[in-house]
DNA sequence: CTGAAAGCGCTTACAG
DNA sequence: CTGAAAGCGCTTACAG
């Protein structure tokens, strides 16, 4: 008996269709689609009886169904190499947040740097007719493993390569890191250090310059180049080390490190050897990754990305492109917040 | 001119669709559907053509549409109130790769913990009409911030709260807290503490019953009740700190933490006292946080809750299900895994 | 072996 | 103000 589905009002029965609404309406099922999306005309209390009886049966739309006829799946694809998560999470969480009152949802594709896993998670969004595509990387100066081919719907990135004919969202490092090294020469360190992660990376490149801009343009002096290593505490630690190693006059007052896990090893160091973070060496990280720079000795000063707000911009943005706006291509470059904690000697704003 | 289309091979063009493959080829549609899915009978030679026709043409077949007659959407929605991804990005990649040979993708729902969130959320899944939900949550006691109603399709549970007449997925605590200690023993560790979360957590007693288990088998001494605190590197500092304070001959020489950042606490404040890690004091962590985990000095020995087979199991059991089979509800205690590094001081194997 | 027809659950011109 | 009809892109009995 199909009637006995409008008897059970809290029971959520994804099988009542615009149909047995209509029926028991008593209208058509183009009255009741009318009413339920609020277009047409009709009287108030038709529409409100409408709606009334969709609520009691607990009818909710199908919207395969809709987005057949809309050509619009109200859902969008976020493809990323970033397994682990350190930086797709938040951006998925900006992402959502811009696109969860547009009821459109997103696929998570996750995938390691492999050009077969890319391709067969891109052959599924692809069939499922995502409304518009959202590349994440882990590194502003890598793309996918994998060409994407002309798609026939809007593609922005975020936190990876972007052409200039492209869209993309990425963190202004060079800005950051003028933020950051600003910073401690407000705290009034005179000779500052830069250790950092690789310079195959861009990202470094950029933080570099930042750090000899504000240097130069405060007028202190250009300590040697920065220290370069890997991403890693292990890193951070022998850099402290060495740090240690030199006599007291030519060492540095301020540290600037291009990740919060080499600021951690850094100022694990320096506490090893004796040394006093901030008094004697005042330190401030990058990546504003919490749970490591609550936990370092003292708490770690650092620069926010803002991946939550570029995840967000990119949401936005892929709406308006869906929506056949026109968007201005190129990369933007969002700014860097800083985040005071104790690694400064700054008290906190 | 759609003619057109037929000249860009290279083009993958969303509105290409059966019927344009079926005129090409020649044949109606329902012969093009057939032939495309492996259906019915056809000679060996059309069923080629019309395939050729097809990937020549750039076609892929219009998942809603599909989905829409086969009462499928090939989708399944998982919603979590983990946002920061700690615990759900593992079991997120486990699943998407026991679901993703299947052509089903998985829609990303995470939110805070606030009631009108999580409903946003599902109705959201409800409308795209998933074939399933995972619910995976941040610890095994709560379950998400809303009563799920009868819902329509099947739902199964990972590292969440979950009554008998469920399924869930969630590690094995005790087991993995009684293999911990049982390495520790195997270290020649004698006076073993337990130091660890805040006991409203379940998993906190699930952990403290298995090292008491492993404690009282080997007849060594139950010490002192576990340490409980906050899951920090801050309280983990503080017991390391108290430690210290003891009289050599009643101090532990080895110690079970509840989690790693504990464990990187303790290390860090037994090391910083003067005291060796392995040498003076074994510790053993939980959760195997790789990057904390690797970074710790030395690196740290710990248990591995195996969240990635978490997700795997429950992909594969929400496929069995959307499938009809029958699954006996309960929830399954996977077992963790031991992973040797340096702060046991036992060789690696 | 192949095709015409009905139908999945909706929306949207178009008549009345 | 309301409804019948066509159609979104597929699949699946059912005829031929």
């Amino acid at each position: 008996m199909d009637s006995d589905l409008y008897e059970m009002p809290g029971m959520e029965n994804a099988r009542v269709t615009i149909k047995d609404v209509a029926r028991a309406a008593g209208v058509s099922i183009a009255t009741a689609s009318k009413a339920l999306n609020d277009r047409g005309r009709m009287t108030v209390e038709t529409r409100q009886r409408i709606r009334d009886v969709a609520a009691s049966l607990g009818f909710m739309p199908n919207a395969m169904a809709r987005a057949l006829v809309s050509q619009r799946s109200f859902t969008i694809g976020l493809l990323t190499n970033d397994t682990y998560g350190r930086f797709t999470l938040p951006v998925a969480a900006g992402l959502s947040a811009a696109l969860i009152d547009c009821g459109v949802s997103v696929f998570l594709c996750a995938f390691e740097d492999d050009a077969g896993q890319a391709a067969i998670n891109l052959r599924s969004m692809l069939e499922k007719r995502v409304d518009g595509l959202v590349i994440a990387g882990k590194r502003i100066d890598r793309g996918l493993p994998i060409e994407l081919p002309r798609l026939p719907m809007p593609v922005v990135r975020v936190n990876s390569l972007c052409s200039d004919d492209q869209i993309g969202f990425v963190p202004d490092d060079r800005e950051g890191a003028l933020t950051a090294v600003n910073h401690l020469i407000a705290c009034r360190r005179r000779r500052i250090a830069h250790v950092t992660g690789p310079t195959s990376f861009l990202a470094v490149r950029l933080r570099a310059e930042g750090w000899e801009q504000a240097v130069q343009a405060a007028g202190l002096p250009l300590l040697d180049g920065p220290q370069s290593g890997d991403w890693s505490e292990a890193f951070g630690f022998r850099s402290g080390q060495q740090l240690l190693a030199m006599p007291p006059a030519e060492r540095p007052d301020g540290v600037f490190c291009g990740n919060d896990q080499i600021a951690r090893g850094l100022i694990d160091a320096l506490t090893v050897g004796g040394l006093r973070v901030p008094d004697d060496v005042s330190v401030v990280g990058f990546d504003n990754w919490e749970v490591l720079a609550k936990a370092t000795r003292p708490p770690l000063t650092t620069i926010d990305m803002g991946l939550n707000e570029l995840g967000r911009q990119a949401g936005s943005t892929l709406l308006d492109l869906v929506a056949g706006k026109h968007v201005e291509p190129g990369v933007r470059r969002l700014a860097c917040r800083l985040v005071v904690r104790s690694s400064c000697g700054a008290q906190p704003l």
